[in-house]
DNA sequence: ATTTACTTGAAAATAGTTTTAAGTTATACT
DNA sequence: AGTATAACTTAAAACTATTTTCAAGTAAAT
């Protein structure tokens, strides 16, 4: 379980478990379908009446990013957005370029090229790999859109 | 020419070309192998005693990345860089997380995902795939280091 | 029990980017 | 050519996300 993970991980390393810090990542325990941002985490903890402050929130998602339970994302609207860094979990986006909802994808296919990259010497960490089009569901949308002006 | 390509792209849609457009374009033109970010590209033309507004400079790099003359690239630094893009020219990245150095990567087996998420109806209009890791370089040193230590 | 180091919150600072308001320039129209 | 119109630029201010500062609080170690 996440929790005890960080705890664990506070302890070998002489940080501490703090309430704050177990309120954030639970924020993203259970919302783990969504790319929330810092300030979105912020929100919904003080809707929840749990206050914790801003620089904290911050300052606990960098822990968490450089402790790898979350994974730091950017869709290019000028955000950070973060998602739960389950090991052995891909995280590729498709991003509409419509509709602006992000699709999770699988990717089987990279074994060649890491390999091919560990050949040379590379040593292949953490990547990311986004697709920016339009999704099955804006295309039909655009489609009946052009069958309409014929 | 790139400088070209703009003037006929913007009279199509009923812009203007400017100096400092052009200007703008040319910064990335003689700078191809770089990502310049807008703040780099502003301090370039200061230094070559060419002065347009910041203002400008984000607008008019706002304008390229739409219009498709750049591409808007990310590594996590809390700013955004842009590259001149290339018709047929992947942009993958590979991030050295020790040194930070950015190394192009040529990628040629992504088409059998490609044709999957077509099967499925995406629309496949880009993509940035980016990889963090220890480059060839640094992983020699690391590995010094640690047979120093021993 | 006291020291030490870690943590927090509120506010201020910073950095990148966007907007505003006023003036300038190019294009279209007569 | 002269004028109207719309696009464009600038400098400064505003904005937004994020980071830093610093005083005060808290847990762990001695």
């Amino acid at each position: 379980m996440y929790i005890e993970a960080l705890k664990k991980e506070l302890k070998d390393k002489k940080y501490r478990m703090t309430p704050q810090r177990e309120l954030v990542l639970k924020v993203f325990i259970d919302n783990e379908n969504d790319h929330l941002g810092a300030e979105d985490v912020y929100r919904i903890l003080f809707s929840n009446k749990h206050s914790v402050s801003k620089a904290t929130v911050y300052r606990t998602i960098e822990l968490l990013v450089d402790f790898g339970f979350l994974r730091k994302l950017d869709f290019g609207e000028g955000i950070y957005r973060y998602e739960l860094a389950k090991k052995n979990k891909m995280h590729h986006h498709f991003i509409c370029k419509i509709c602006g909802k992000i699709y999770e994808i699988e990717e089987k296919h990279l074994d060649i090229l890491k390999k091919e990259l560990e050949n040379q010497g590379f040593v292949f960490e953490d990547f990311d790999f986004k697709i920016y089009g339009i999704c099955p569901k804006c295309n039909k949308k655009t489609k009946k859109r052009i069958e309409n002006k014929k």
